[in-house]
DNA sequence: GTCTATAGACGGATAGAC
DNA sequence: GTCTATCCGTCTATAGAC
């Protein structure tokens, strides 16, 4: 990446196709997407893609590990963190994500497609399941202490940790939906994930109070 | 699909075909899937898939929109319902998608990629949001009117309601996730989903309820 | 580093025998 | 209806000129 006058910044080829690949990959996977179409959506010649990167595979192994990381040290730092407490951890957890998935509106799809689609054996995934283990047990631990010091015994913590993470990621794959007929567009939809930062833990919070859980 | 003796049903090559082709599009999408794959796992030959269905695409689209129609129908059907209160509805909504997608745990993430993945135009597609648009008005004006009885305004109706697909859809997604370290094998989540049949009303109602909404 | 041209493999589809 | 053999367009990857 080489600066130029007026600040303006000319992309080299390597970096055009490395966010080329990027948006295209993430928005709809390795299988459906042709190193023709990164070329030439980068605006560069095919042999480069080879050049630098050397195949393919490579390539789009590269960018998924890029977009794993923000979501794999989200859960280790935010997760796993042993001083904050649960609501405050939950409301960093909460910002943290959606203002991570405002920036990109495809990562939440394609978090869940790789997730979904995982395969115990693959090398970059086990050390991803690893890395992550840890940090979920922390969490999972302090939703069970919060549980029992609230008196309910009849919820599984997993169910909160899960709740949590549905009400993040979910919307964002489903905005086409809210679109269609709800009367809500681009602007509308983007206030309302904004919204959410505050709402989702005085929801998840609720979900752990007695009135909640023995109600009827 | 022919019976023989014994009562074992053998299934046709055509039947073999779409199975087989189900299984791995509603897995892994369009793109990553062969015919040669769908023609190796149904045991027939490759010709034959092109002699039944044509081509890989119209194969394709005859089983999207076999795995969508069980999702609009419930949309439509469900949301759609003017009869019954809103609570009523939201457990016969849970119930529903639950035990479906119990029967079919790749049916969410499939149905999550192709509403991502939608752009305006495509024929089958815009029938699709046609469909749902009107339940889903109702099931909206339904949840308006009840925060309004509540006294709350400050939440807006899509909220609900993208929170129930939320925690009905995400966890079906990320099993692989609780089940790397958080010490649950397929039978707890099977166990798990089951009490989320009873859970999930409780607290989508609670998110209605304003000491929630104007805690703190 | 960047290009053109092309090798070489793959995958969808079909012709034609049985 | 089912098979084998094969066609042919497409796609990844590379050789080699500049």
């Amino acid at each position: 990446m080489t600066k130029i006058k007026n600040n303006i910044v000319k992309l080299s080829a390597e970096e055009k196709i490395k966010r080329s690949a990027r948006e295209l990959f993430t928005q709809k996977g390795f299988a459906a997407i042709k190193t023709r179409d990164i070329a030439e959506k980068a605006g560069i010649n095919l042999a480069l893609l080879n050049y630098y990167f050397r195949s393919k595979q490579k390539l789009y192994d590269l960018i998924m590990e890029e977009n794993m990381v923000a979501f794999r040290n989200g859960i280790i730092q935010l997760f796993g963190n042993t001083q904050m407490n649960l609501e405050q951890k939950i409301e960093n957890i909460v910002q943290y994500y959606i203002d991570a998935f405002l920036e990109n509106r495809d990562l939440p799809a394609f978090i869940i497609s790789v997730i979904h689609q995982h395969q115990h054996g693959n090398v970059i995934d086990n050390k991803f399941y690893t890395a992550i283990g840890n940090a979920q047990k922390v969490f999972l631990e302090q939703i069970k202490t919060h549980l029992q010091n609230k008196g309910i015994n009849s919820i599984h913590p997993a169910h909160i940790m899960t709740n949590l993470m549905s009400l993040i990621f979910f919307p964002f794959t489903s905005s086409n939906i809210l679109k269609s007929r709800a009367g809500i567009n681009e602007q509308d939809f983007i206030e309302l994930m904004i919204e959410r930062k505050k709402m989702i833990p005085l929801w998840i919070m609720s979900m752990m109070e007695p009135t909640v859980n023995f109600k009827k």
